[in-house]
RNA sequence: GCCCGGGUAGCUCAGUUGGUAGAGCACGUGACUGAAAAUCACGGUGUCGGCGGUUCAAUUCCGUCCCCGGGCA
């Protein structure tokens, strides 16, 4: 195996990644790395359906779990993070597989990230508030004055790009559209992409089992403890599909049944966005059809044994 | 059995004084360079319950049948 090999496995929620990336780890002497923005917050388990104890037991995972879900994630942070998890693997001969539904994520440790510093919390705090404060549209004419490249390219209705131009304009004195356009590079792993594309209609099926599931297995608990925790609405944790339909649910403003129907379509519609987003944005992967299943998992292990023969071929 | 009310998009409904129809949600397509399970853009997807009749034209009016509510027996 070549030093620099990642397996990067995407998929929409619910189309059996999980499942397969294990059986991968198992089957290559892999370690899971987590590229869901969601699975790193450690309070929720059930509610963003992160591997089980048993699963932990059969393959080495990473990133699952290990960010309080007072802080908040970021491509960025991710991306280090990964790139350590993946050195390390190399480093003990073992296979990273990097699985998730962020394609972001997925795309900023392929590609790589235009090398902005971090912004201070102040500053974005700052820029929240007066997004709050006078709306997207507004924000757009103010960084129109100031950025109009960034403009430009952003709709004053898309509130969190703009947020996001306006803080890196005010905390490094430069536009974004400078940043990005500096050259910026993966860290040069060979990377084979899997993609795991089921039907839409098995897909939605797929979709409102599990959440119902995640309701049987004590979602509606870990709901009540995850607002107990009393967390600013602005944090990403509180996004997590299903929460904050259950606490709704919790403070009687609508029955379970309904809140349950309610997280089913916020899961429809976020895995109809990744499907749209892996389409179009995923480099050159080897895309499968269907759910998680023993065929998959057969092709997918073909696939990777060719991949591994053919780069050593190449590399000699 | 009789009397009301209803049958229009996947769902809940509006509407057409006769010229083949539109809202919300759902759904579909797309964008995507640092909170991305986010943020946004675009799109109406339809035997207007069935069958007859009147009419240049019926989802609309008439007849009849079917189905779903409610009431009276």
């Amino acid at each position: 195996m070549s030093t620099a090999d990642v397996v990067v496995l995407a998929g929409p929620t619910a189309s059996g990644k999980s499942a397969l990336a294990l059986d991968l780890a198992q089957r290559f002497g892999g370690v899971v790395v987590n590229a869901d923005a969601m699975q790193v917050y450690r309070e929720m388990s059930v509610l963003t359906a992160r591997p089980d104890a048993d699963a932990e037991a059969r393959a080495p995972h990473r990133l699952y779990g290990v960010l309080p879900a007072i802080e908040a994630c970021s491509a960025g942070r991710w991306r280090g993070w990964a790139v350590e998890e993946i050195g390390a693997a190399h480093a003990a001969g073992k296979l990273p597989i990097v699985v998730g539904g962020t394609g972001l994520y997925l795309k900023a440790l392929t590609e790589g990230l235009a090398p902005v510093p971090p912004v201070p919390p102040e500053i974005r705090d700052r820029v929240r508030a007066r997004l709050e404060a006078i709306g997207p549209v507004s924000l757009h004419a103010e960084l129109a004055k100031r950025d109009p490249v960034m403009a430009g390219r952003l709709r004053p209705s898309d509130s969190q790009r703009l947020a996001r131009a306006t803080e890196v304009l005010e905390a490094t004195g430069r536009s974004l559209a400078d940043w990005q356009a500096d050259a910026t590079a993966g860290e040069g792993f060979r990377v084979l992409t899997l993609l795991l594309a089921p039907p839409r209609d098995v897909l939605h099926a797929a979709c409102d089992a599990r959440f119902r599931a995640m309701v049987a297995s004590g979602a509606v608990d870990e709901a009540r403890a995850v607002r107990a925790l009393g967390l600013d609405p602005a944090l990403p944790a509180t996004r997590a599909l299903g929460l904050r339909e259950l606490i709704r649910h919790l403070e009687g403003e609508i029955g379970l049944e309904q809140a349950i129907s309610l997280a089913q379509a916020a899961t429809r519609q976020y895995a109809k966005r990744q499907m749209t987003w892996f389409r179009n944005q995923l480099r050159d992967p080897t895309i499968f059809d269907e759910q998680y299943s023993e065929r998959v998992r057969q092709k997918s292990f073909a696939k990777i044994e060719h991949w591994q023969l053919t780069g050593s071929a190449a590399s000699d």
